[in-house]
DNA sequence: ATTAAATTTTAGGTACGCCTGAATATGACT
DNA sequence: AGTCATATTCAGGCGTACCTAAAATTTAAT
């Protein structure tokens, strides 16, 4: 029986396992759950006995086909949900994710179906994020952290990262939302803000935030 | 706090306990919920002890005013779950009971309230039950079991009971659901089957089944 | 190569929600 | 009033999921 809390563990070292064999080690995995390390040794014993993942005690884990299938439903049942809220019920889209984390665990496959239905079997949630396919193919295109793109680039928003609400709000205000092309006029040094062009009109936004938005390059700047 | 469990147990006992100063004793919580009836002492106490209750040993449990309002916005969770489900999602009637047991739990005053717009602010459910309102009216109309009508009478289908996807399955082949206009036309002895018109057409249907449907009487026959 | 720092695991403990089986209280019936 | 069947509660246990504190292992730095 695959319980609420191992599907999280499964989600979470999915998505901290980006390389091919990249292990996953303990304290990343008790710092994107926020529980303790020991909990996650815990959870790790159950998951292995179970075989969804293997684990080398001190080099971290590995999810199997097995841990990689259940951990692709989640995340396709989350992201169907985050676009289904927003799209359907008129959810704004800083409200979704924590909506979606408590849905994602409790729908049915039938209700899934539903939702890709209704939304007309769609690729890429609100965030910008790739939703799985019901066969698992979750291809992530990776891109640049905005923060670190050079100065006098052009570049189009592609993702931005869901989990902090106010956020959100404030991307949303500026218009820094997935598709919105955007010039990077400067660079303030020592961690200072960048002067960004979003619709002809220039904002200021800090590094802090500048990490949490994920750009395609059009044009590059010189740095 | 308040979990899973505990508002189940609520919901129980506010849908048990029908009359107005009714104790509901713990074995028929027992029955209801599929659990031991030492489960329940042990449930009861913590209620009680958060105040959602109150109990007098080997005499039942009601429920105080705090009790009966978590209970009943679970039930309004419930049942616009269900009228969502088959109205905006396309469910068929006999799957969403299910689906809504487990999201009655998780979903957000927000999700409700979008449901409830997207609805139209409805009262009735697809089963036929009473929707509470945001501020906890509930007023059940009480009809009149179909398998104990006498024969003769003319009736109209008000509800059906949720909970056995075959049943209503079953019944919605018939057409036995909330609105239709039938007839009893004969009453078959040592609890034998009923036979009834429906839409022009009789159709004989066991006690077990008309024991589940609940209607308004139209005209009273003579039995 | 040894030691110090960081990481990981073990050990022991808490709370929840359920169970079974044994003890106890209640209400109805002689 | 005593007895019986039923209803209820107590006692002890199990699995999940988390915690803290201490022990063990690995890694990095002298």
């Amino acid at each position: 029986m695959i319980t609420h809390a191992m599907e999280d563990y499964l989600k979470a070292i999915y998505l901290l396992q980006k390389g091919e064999d990249e292990k996953v080690p303990t304290s990343v995995i008790a710092q994107q759950l926020n529980v303790s390390a020991a909990s996650v040794t815990g959870m790790i014993r159950k998951l292995a006995s179970l075989e969804l993942l293997n684990h080398n005690s001190y080099h971290g884990v590995k999810l199997t086909e097995g841990g990689e299938k259940i951990a692709q439903e989640v995340i396709r049942h989350h992201r169907l949900l985050e676009l289904y809220l927003v799209e359907i019920m008129g959810f704004t889209w800083d409200k979704v994710h924590h909506e979606a984390d408590k849905l994602e665990h409790v729908i049915s496959e039938e209700f899934e179906e539903k939702m890709a239905e209704a939304l007309g079997h769609p690729t890429i949630d609100p965030h910008g994020h790739t939703i799985p396919t019901k066969d698992g193919c979750l291809k992530e295109a990776s891109y640049e952290i905005l923060a670190e793109v050079d100065t006098g680039s052009f570049v189009t928003v592609r993702q931005v990262n869901d989990d902090i609400p106010e956020m959100l709000r404030y991307l949303a205000g500026l218009g820094l939302v997935p598709g919105t092309p955007v010039e990077v006029v400067t660079k303030a040094p020592f961690n200072g803000p960048l002067c960004l062009k979003i619709d002809r009109c220039e904002h200021h936004v800090g590094r802090e935030v500048a990490r949490n938005v994920f750009v395609e390059l059009t044009e590059t700047g010189t740095d």
